[in-house]
DNA sequence: GCTATCTCAACTAC
DNA sequence: CGTAGTTGAGATAG
């Protein structure tokens, strides 16, 4: 389990939360145990209320794309398609001997590689407006063999764009999932021992555990993925691309294997070879578009950039023995076929490591594409038949994910050896050590500045508010406690530390409440955890990445530095010290306070800007209560693999809340 | 079209 | 902490 940021769509922030959130003005509410509703939350086709929540969620992500990512090329998930049209036509039928006979309209590239992309409903193609709440049928995949070609610049960027937004909305809808299951779970538990005594019997309604009698919780990770497969949300559903994804890169990593299907690498939800069938194929034979390495059939053999991958078939079911020989048909079958047309696979590798967000342990690395070059028929370990399938690694590709991903685990392992303080910018004043690492010229500059690890406030700001408020939890806090409360009813963050959805304003517990410091409504304020390197890069001088995989919803850091009053950053800018201006972040007005990072500053100010970030701006308060100087908090907008460049938008958050911006 | 079968998931309980 | 059992859903095949 894990989450996501759904970063909320008001442009007012500030202003628009105060009324409902501010501890003054709310509403007094019973603070008696929450009444458990008794319809089943998923377990009906009608639309429940908690469903329609859901909904309304899941168009607020959209409606944050349509701001984020700019109003044009943006693609409704519920259907109104308004997309890009490249110059020329990017689609080629592969191979051409095997279906000559689907050449793309040259008429319509535009739509046809787009289509590929981004499912566009039957009534939408006949003119009429999609009708925006009822669920389509059920997309099946398609026959149409292609291979995405020549890209045009502006078009690769808009369907990574439209992969990004696909993935936030499957880890959303997964997290909403999962914490409205918890939510039943525990109400359902209340109410049983509520209703021990008068045998109220919920069977036939709920999910139960039919051994031990318990509750069992759906799961997010393939609702997510059914929801978004009822609104035609999944994307490459009517071509079968063969070769790379556009908008998916080499080193994209998946925590859950559904979200595969959901993005299109791999249509297999269990099966580790995705192929055409035969029965769809036009020359009746099966083609291979992806393999999944996980490691799971004995006989495989993986050095990276060669891998001998075993076939399917001949194991017992529910174990990994094999039983019987396996034979040269479906995936196997079209491996070979693959192979004898020169066709390549995508190679998707499952592997055990830290910071999963599944049960399982495991995550999905795409390394790209290889060729089949060998293919032949061996006796396992076991004793059976199975058939191995050489597959060389294309050359001129981005380094592989896996590869990548066991290097920063070297380097985290080998950090343990070395003296801590060597390098560390933070002088251990945080958690963790933060690295300096250049390898490019003798630059040390991010060491000479004194580490900040927390923005610094003027004093007014503790006092001005007056009267603390707070909880009265004695343990971790709970539903319906009093910040809870302040947070709009429900807490912003899930049981493991996650932002559950972008908010205006988050009010963490403070000093202020008697709950202890594991509270789950305490994240931000707990500091660095993961191990992030300011690092020298090329082409942006200073830049930030993370030794560990960071998860969707994760906290990273405080953008700290120190607030400014409004007079005191006008007088510094009149006063035009040089390249003091260039380090002031202003927050303009409804919160009018700059933040100064020109002589203290922490790790966060080394971050590039992107207009495709994966690091997110949130407004958290925790130590005061001064709605007008919130913390400003970076948490992770997706799953950022290891040594992968943090970045944020800066214009964005200027856009939709904050008005967080470098004035220079 | 329907159903049965297959599957390098994921979770929970032991 | 491993593993065995359970549930699960999509695609394929008949």
């Amino acid at each position: 389990m894990m989450d996501s940021v759904l970063p909320d769509t008001s442009t007012n922030a500030i202003a628009s939360s105060t009324p409902t959130s501010h501890p003054h003005s709310q509403p007094s509410l019973p603070q008696t145990l929450l009444v458990p509703k008794p319809e089943p939350f998923w377990d009906t086709h009608i639309e429940t209320s908690d469903e329609l929540d859901l909904y309304s969620e899941f168009n607020r992500v959209t409606e944050l794309f349509h701001f984020a990512f700019g109003a044009t090329n943006v693609v409704d998930p519920f259907g109104a398609t308004n997309v890009a049209c490249p110059e020329q036509t990017p689609l080629v039928p592969v191979p051409q001997e095997l279906d000559s006979a689907a050449q793309p309209d040259p008429n319509s590239p535009s739509e046809d590689v787009l289509r590929a992309i981004v499912p566009v409903p039957p009534e939408q193609q006949d003119g009429a407006v999609a009708t925006a709440t009822v669920p389509r049928r059920k997309q099946s995949r398609q026959k149409e063999l292609v291979r995405v070609m020549d890209l045009s610049p502006r078009d690769e960027a808009h369907l990574r764009e439209t992969v990004r937004r696909t993935r936030l909305i499957y880890d959303s809808l997964r997290v909403l999932t999962s914490v409205e299951e918890e939510k039943r779970v525990a109400s359902v538990a209340a109410a049983a021992v509520a209703a021990a005594a008068a045998v109220t019997t919920l069977e036939g309604c709920l999910p139960v555990d039919g051994s031990t009698g318990k509750l069992r919780r759906l799961r997010g990770d393939l609702r997510a993925a059914s929801l978004m497969r009822e609104r035609g949300l999944w994307l490459n559903r009517d071509k079968r691309i063969v070769g790379a994804i556009p908008g998916i890169m080499v080193g994209d990593l998946f925590l859950f294997r559904m979200e595969l299907c959901v993005v299109g690498l791999h249509g297999q939800i269990q099966a580790g070879i995705d192929f055409l069938p035969a029965s769809m194929s036009s020359t009746g034979e099966p083609i291979a578009t992806s393999v999944i390495v996980s490691g799971g059939y004995e006989d495989d053999m993986d050095d990276g950039e060669v891998i001998v991958y075993t076939g399917h078939g001949g194991q017992e079911k529910n174990s990994s023995r094999q039983i019987s020989h396996q034979k040269l048909e479906s995936g196997n079958l079209a491996l070979e076929r693959s192979m004898h047309y020169g066709v390549e696979v995508r190679v998707i590798r499952g592997m055990k490591y830290e910071g999963s967000a599944a049960g399982s342990g495991k995550v999905y690395v795409y390394d790209g594409v290889y060729r089949i070059v060998d293919c032949w028929f061996d006796v396992g370990r076991s004793g059976f038949g199975v058939y191995k399938f050489k597959l060389w690694r294309i050359e001129g590709q981005a380094k592989m994910g896996s590869a990548i991903l066991k290097e920063a685990r070297n380097v985290r392992r080998s950090e343990l050896d070395l003296n801590p303080t060597s390098a560390d910018m933070a002088n251990r004043k945080e958690n963790v050590a933060v690295r300096l690492f250049n390898d490019f010229d003798d630059d040390r500059g991010p060491l000479c500045y004194e580490y900040l690890v927390r923005t610094c406030f003027p004093k007014f700001v503790f006092h001005q508010s007056g009267k603390a408020t707070g909880c009265d939890c004695v343990d971790g806090c709970g539903d319906g406690c009093f910040c809870a409360m302040k947070n709009g009813g429900e807490f912003p963050y899930t049981l493991q530390g996650h932002l559950v959805r972008g908010k205006p304003l988050i009010f963490e517990c403070g000093p202020f409440c008697s709950c202890p410091p594991h509270c789950r409504n305490r994240v931000a304020q707990k500091g660095l955890k993961y191990r992030l390197e300011v690092f020298r890069s090329k082409q942006t001088s200073w830049g930030v990445r993370s030794l560990d995989l960071i998860q969707a919803g994760s906290f990273i850091c405080e953008f700290a530095g120190v607030v400014l009053t409004r007079e005191q950053a006008q007088l510094l800018t009149m006063n035009d010290i040089p390249g003091l201006c260039a380090s002031i972040v202003s927050v303009n007005p409804p919160l009018d306070i700059s933040l100064d990072v020109s002589t203290m500053r922490n790790v966060a100010c080394y971050m590039s800007h992107s207009s495709t970030p994966n690091v997110w701006v949130q407004f958290v308060l925790h130590d005061h209560n001064n709605l007008m100087f919130p913390h400003l908090m970076l948490f992770a907008m997706e799953n950022i693999p290891p040594m992968r460049e943090l970045s944020l938008d800066y214009g964005v958050a200027d856009e939709w809340t904050g008005k967080l911006s470098i004035c220079n």
